[in-house]
DNA sequence: GGAACGTGTCATAAA
DNA sequence: AGTTTATGACACGTT
């Protein structure tokens, strides 16, 4: 049984009983299914069928009314689509806006998208479709401020939408926020506003309207400021919301249940704290928009180099990937060579570069509604606002997990942060991968390969190793190895082709020497049967030949057809006067002349392919010369030779070739586990990034005896290794006493 | 004419 | 010890 103890955190904190049958009775998914995405495990029917009891009917009425935790709920939603995803929050967040301003706040843009609230039903068509109506809303609903989402714009959200959804992992993510969104907003039209609660409502109002900060761009948008009334608890939904968003498991591995009155201990007077919420949230979400900003950077980058990829995908016959960024990534190093460099440019950019800057990365159209949004934070929250955006501007990725610096120093990076496990590998990751990436581009080869992608992968000219050896001409080169195998075993055309590769016109004489090597003539035939004398079933054919052929080396005598003889062959092999003997000189070899010469009784084949016993058998029943037995054992050696070069040759080209493939199939297999590290990076990305929404919610809502606000920049929740949560005071500041210094709370429980 | 390639041969080592 | 096989090196012809 899932348990709910981090629920029993935040809603212990916010004052809510907790329900949780009213989870369960929401139909609403395995929060681990939701949230951690483990969404690769549903199908796309499944999913579909998943969400659509939610999409169509909505949150229980019991807990129907929440819209607020904007930035909760942005944790999820296109959590994977990259680069466009910074405007579709702005827009997200504009339509947010809206939405809460429509009960009379001036400046509303003017009527919320009625389809997105009513069209619940309609969503469980095709994620594209769905996607497809949000764009129009989109590009319907565009915030003159930053809403300028062109037709371009839009297309790139719906690539890399349907990107993400090959990726698998995303589109649950993207589903489960965009049903999440269609929820709120639907809510938020109907039934919102007619809720009883009137806190709840009003802090929904309060929530809608702060400066909302995308916790995933770190895009802000100037929402009006509230009247700002103390604002604390919140709702079943807006809890739910924010778990979900925060914790991908619901049985809390990471975060032990919490023990209720504990935690409602460590929080005093955390009902009514004025100002708190918004004061507290809003510099929560700012605060997230600085690691969010660097990861995104660095997700963005990626998107883009897959977005690349995609395009020249497109364009290609044979489409690369189906699967995730990395093998949009690969394909991109494989198939567009321009761009490799580019990319690795831009991953140095994002994984160093980005450490020192904020926004630049970004677009003019990204930095507008941060800006602003970072004003309207300033103005929300004075106290404590100040210098978010540089602590975490300066921060590497490492320090997502360090208590929010929500109050001035804004370099103030040391203190007594918790540990970073996950910042820490985090990082290394990304070196590593980076590293990866640039040895995949030193070395040619594209780096991310899907599983799915690996029978395309052995396609992708890509890897280029050696473009010769395509697996065109591998398996040429192995058909022509086994013909010749098989020509080596079938022995059927063996000796004709014996006579063709082994008959030049040639003799081994010293004088006919000039002639070695006219045993090529015939390449391709040799090529073909090169094997086939070794059968000694055809070694009869050969006298036919001979004797077909007449060799004018016949006409001399014994005696003078010494092997040595100076000019005997090489004389009737030039002198031209018969051409059918010539040409058929030019099929004989040297040593075929040599045993014309020499007169031996039987062929060539015979000699170099009779088993040892057979072949001296053969010899014991002519009489022969010892020159003869010289010529017919020089003959077998050559002979087998010539076979055993010819194999050997053979073997060394297989060698190659299976070299060739061995290489290629560990650049799959390099490829797939960099992808799947890409993988596993984003996954630990958008833990972190819950873990610190969570954290922050949390802090935000502690308050001390006299019902304030603890400021972040003097204590920071620590959580230990047995489950419990510590409130610890940061390193104490030099000029200013501690009065709290030694208060520590423990918030507590155990597993 | 020279490079690349294919082939045969030799020398040598190992089986 | 002789035979077979494997392989590097070389030479030569062909393209």
């Amino acid at each position: 049984m899932r348990s709910f103890g981090t629920f029993t955190i935040l809603l212990s904190l916010v004052g809510v009983r907790v329900d949780v049958d009213t989870y369960l009775g929401s139909q609403l998914p395995p929060l681990r299914e939701i949230i951690l995405g483990q969404s690769s495990a549903y199908t796309q029917t499944q999913f579909h069928r998943l969400r659509g009891p939610w999409a169509g009917h909505g949150l229980p009425p019991k807990s129907a009314g929440l819209e607020g935790l904007p930035g909760a709920r942005r944790l999820l939603s296109l959590d994977r689509l990259r680069v466009p995803r910074a405007r579709v929050s702005a827009w997200l967040v504009h339509r947010d806006a809206e939405a809460a301003v429509p009960a009379g706040q001036p400046g509303a843009a003017g009527p919320l998208q009625d389809g997105s609230g009513g069209d619940g039903g309609a969503r469980d068509g095709a994620p594209e479709q769905g996607f497809g109506e949000e764009m129009e809303d989109l590009g319907a609903v565009a915030a003159p401020g930053n809403g300028d989402l062109t037709k371009e714009d839009i297309d790139l959200i719906d690539i890399l939408w349907r990107q993400d959804i090959d990726l698998g992992a995303g589109r649950e993510i993207f589903d489960y926020s965009h049903r999440q969104k269609e929820s709120e907003v639907d809510k938020e039209l109907s039934d919102g506003r007619e809720r009883g609660d009137s806190w709840r409502s009003a802090g929904n109002e309060v929530l809608d309207r702060i400066p909302l900060v995308d916790g995933e761009t770190g895009e802000s948008f100037p929402a009006q400021v509230p009247g700002a009334e103390d604002q604390t608890a919140l709702s079943l939904e807006e809890c739910l919301r924010l778990l979900e968003a925060t914790f991908p498991f619901g049985d809390n591995s990471e975060f032990p249940a919490a023990d209720v009155s504990a935690l409602s201990e460590a929080v005093p007077g955390q009902s009514r704290a004025p100002g708190g919420p918004p004061s507290l949230l809003s510099p929560l979400l700012a605060e997230t928009e600085s690691p969010f900003d660097l990861e995104q950077q660095w997700q963005d980058l990626m998107s883009i180099m897959e977005m690349q990829a995609m395009e020249v995908n497109s364009t290609s016959a044979e489409s690369l990937y189906g699967g995730s960024g990395g093998d949009l990534l690969a394909s991109n190093y494989s198939l567009a060579p321009g761009t490799p460099i580019n990319q690795n440019v831009s991953l140095h950019q994002a994984s160093l570069g980005s450490c020192s800057q904020d926004f630049s990365l970004f677009s003019s159209d990204m930095e507008s509604p941060s800006m602003a949004g970072g004003s309207a934070l300033l103005q929300l929250a004075p106290d404590n606002s100040t210098g978010l955006n540089g602590t975490f501007g300066s921060t590497n990725l490492s320090g997502i997990f360090f208590p929010p610096q929500m109050n001035g120093t804004a370099n103030e990076t040391a203190g007594p942060e918790l540990p970073d496990p996950l910042g820490g590998l985090l990082d290394e990751a990304m070196l590593d991968e980076i590293s990866l990436m640039d040895l995949a581009i030193e070395e040619g080869f594209n780096p991310v390969q899907a599983s799915q992608l690996e029978e395309e992968f052995d396609s992708d000219s890509g890897l280029s190793l050696d473009s010769g050896h395509s697996p065109a001409s591998l398996s040429s080169s192995e058909a022509s190895s086994s013909s010749s195998s098989s020509s080596s075993s079938s022995s059927s055309s063996s000796f004709s082709e014996e006579g063709a590769v082994g008959y030049s016109s040639d003799s081994e004489n010293v004088d006919f020497e000039e002639a070695e090597g006219a045993v090529g003539y015939q390449p391709e035939y040799s090529k073909f049967c090169r094997m086939s004398y070794q059968d000694p079933a055809q070694l009869h054919y050969l006298p036919y030949l001979e004797h077909v052929g007449h060799n004018h080396t016949y006409n001399m005598a014994p005696g003078a057809l010494d092997p040595e003889e100076p000019k005997a062959p090489g004389a009737g092999k030039k002198s031209g006067k018969e051409k059918p003997s010539e040409l058929l000189d030019k099929q004989l070899s040297r040593d075929e002349h040599r045993a014309r010469a020499m007169k031996i009784p039987f062929t060539n084949d015979k000699i170099i392919n009779l088993p040892v016993e057979e072949f001296n058998e053969l010899l014991s029943k002519y009489q022969l010369s010892e020159a003869q037995l010289s010529l017919i054992r020089d003959i077998r050696r050559r002979g087998k030779n010539k076979m055993a070069a010819q194999n050997c040759r053979k073997r060394k080209l297989d060698t190659i070739l299976n070299l060739e493939r061995d290489v290629e199939e560990l650049q799959r297999d390099k490829s797939k586990l960099l992808r799947e590290k890409v993988e596993f990076l984003k996954s630990i990305r958008q833990m972190k990034q819950k873990v610190q929404s969570l954290y922050q919610e949390v802090f935000g809502r502690l308050r001390d005896e006299q019902g304030r606000p603890y400021s972040p920049s003097r204590y920071a929740l620590q959580y230990g290794s047995d489950g419990s949560v510590l409130l610890i005071p940061r390193a104490p500041a030099p000029a200013e006493p501690q009065p709290r210094r030694q208060e520590r709370k423990q918030k507590d429980r155990r597993k």
